[in-house]
DNA sequence: AATAGATCGTCACAATTGCAACTAAATTGA
DNA sequence: TCAATTTAGTTGCAATTGTGACGATCTATT
């Protein structure tokens, strides 16, 4: 008699690190997406864009891709969006015309200011009910992920 | 003359934990993704169903999705799609005929059990670049978090 | 200059996803 | 017992996303 009620399967998800990662981050992308929905209509490629923006002040569209991975045509659609309820103008480029300098109107940096605050308040919730070992471990394990990516 | 040169953004993306977290787990993501996408031509949703069929054994189609939170109907397709390679079979349920009992054929167990072993192979790579040290810290702060969401 | 190739952003179209309605079957409870 | 409600899974349709081609512009090479 041997190992017929001994099978292991030869994967458990729970113990898989990307599948770990993937659920974690996809739950708190979605808690936080509530938040943006419900109080400014914003999608997550919307967000996105208006985050970037805000941190950076004058960018490219182009620029938004890449530093927030998201394709082209994802960002040309935010910038539309954004545009038309006046929250981000487009600066034409004297010296090369191909290109779109990106900008927060007012409005946009009010309203980006004060997601600013939401995100804040948000992370601070999150990190209050991991601890600090808790919060100084996700954070040096992250460190490692991007250390290795670069 | 005061600050106009110390204007901080009001919220840094890179050090903002969901933005992190998210970024992190798209990238490794993708880069497992296209390891069973070359090899089986499987689409996420594909896997994801072969996974957890392969963990469990014999699943409803409705607990794959509570397990690997997929929509119904994502998980639907994924099971029609493996069907029709013959990787996946459904069983009636005598007790209960609205439930079909999902199980992998031996072929796909086969291809299951050697995607597998290139799961293995990729988190060990990846835990191998971490060094012991980030390991440690990314699973105990993966495990902070998802105490959380419980 | 002039041509070839690269880059920026957009658009049409295709694939993927999500939502809501649906069929079939089981459960509830009056 | 049988109508009302709930559950499992599928399907049609709408919204979102990705792909490829495009016009416009810039850069590099000759």
């Amino acid at each position: 008699m041997a190992n017929e009620t001994t099978e292991k399967p030869p994967l458990i998800l729970e113990n898989f690190l990307p599948y770990r990662l993937n659920k974690a981050a996809e739950a708190i992308s979605q808690r936080f997406a509530s938040l943006y929905r419900e109080q400014y209509g914003l999608t997550r490629p919307e967000w996105r864009t208006l985050a970037t923006l805000g941190q950076f002040g004058v960018l490219t569209a182009t620029a938004i891709g890449a530093h927030s991975s998201m394709h082209k045509t994802k960002v040309s659609r935010a910038v539309f969006a954004l545009e038309q309820r006046y929250w981000l103008r487009r600066k034409r480029d004297e010296a090369d015309r191909r290109i779109e300098n990106l900008e927060l109107t007012p409005a946009g940096r009010k309203v980006y200011a004060d997601l600013a605050k939401v995100a804040h308040a948000f992370e601070a919730e999150l990190l209050s009910n991991l601890g600090p070992r808790g919060e100084k471990e996700l954070k040096a394990g992250l460190a490692a992920l991007e250390a290795y990516f670069r």
